[in-house]
DNA sequence: ATCTAAATGTAATGATGTTGCATTTATGTT
DNA sequence: AACATAAATGCAACATCATTACATTTAGAT
């Protein structure tokens, strides 16, 4: 089975032209493993044995290459989450809403909220939208009723 | 003008007692003479005489009180804009949206722009919805327009 | 005028992110 | 299997943004 997921990353990495090395197939399993973003600081304490400046290489390549996009939460640190959309070299397509628990922290990509078109003001040329929210995960929202009862 | 102006920055401060000192007048002053928000670098450069920790304080300070709020640009800067809803302590509800230009970097508070509410996957309980979109503003569209001519 | 909490300044430290250059390694070719 | 080389990594130094602790000054009240 980790042999089955590990092939899989390393045909990602083929397609995309990159090297298959250690680090890379690494952050690609810590994030794909999860169905939250990951924290440039999560990252760095996790893969602690990787140097900080290559975790920042594969961080950047990855989003260049549309692998992964990056996010920053309420306070301004950078989140990075796998595209599930058909994200490509240069071109994002991750319009989707993202949810940041005031709690746990975690952001969700919930990529089935676009957002809604809206007409801007007379001048105003959007390329891009971006929908952002902030409030309790399904996780978080549970314990606080347990708390409450 | 500038006088009554100055006076209008003084009750402000007044009203969420805070001392009336030079530098917090400065700071309001500059923010409310534009129509965009104030990057924490323009601020800093534009108040080079005012120690830098001092203006964090400041900035902080004000948006604790519900007289500015922070906005992070594409790049994660930080931003920072008047409030215009009825924000007071502890409580923003500067729910509009933010645009922000990909070539003059200038960050826009579109209030008119207000979230539609969406309804989200089961379990979370969103508490406040922020919208983001990036592109080009009036000035830079016109630019390029002419450009393209 | 005096007093004091609030505001500011200064120095040190931490966190995040980038750049230049030396070294190593993945991978295609012989 | 050995070789060649571009790509990837490691390391050191630096840049920027932000916070903390503590000393000093100042706005505003008495
Ligand atoms: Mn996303
Ligand atoms: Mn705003
Ligand atoms: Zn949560
Ligand atoms: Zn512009």
């Amino acid at each position: 089975m980790a042999q089955t997921k590990n092939f899989r990353f390393e045909e990602l990495l083929d397609k995309h032209h990159l090297k298959k090395t250690g680090a890379r197939l690494r952050v690609l399993s810590m994030m794909y493993s999860k169905n939250t973003a990951t924290s440039q600081p999560d990252l760095e304490s996790v893969m602690n044995d990787i140097d900080r400046v290559t975790l920042y290489r594969i961080l950047n390549v990855f989003e260049e290459k549309g692998i992964i996009h990056k996010v920053f939460d309420l306070n301004g640190t950078a989140n990075y989450a796998v595209c599930h959309a058909d994200c490509g070299e240069n071109h994002h397509h991750d319009e989707h809403l993202h949810f940041n628990c005031t709690n746990c922290k975690n952001v969700y990509c919930l990529d089935d909220l676009h957002m809604p078109r809206l007409n801007l003001p007379d001048g105003f040329k959007a390329e891009s939208f971006t929908l952002y929210a902030s409030g309790l995960c399904p996780k978080c929202s549970k314990k606080s009723q347990v708390i409450a009862n």
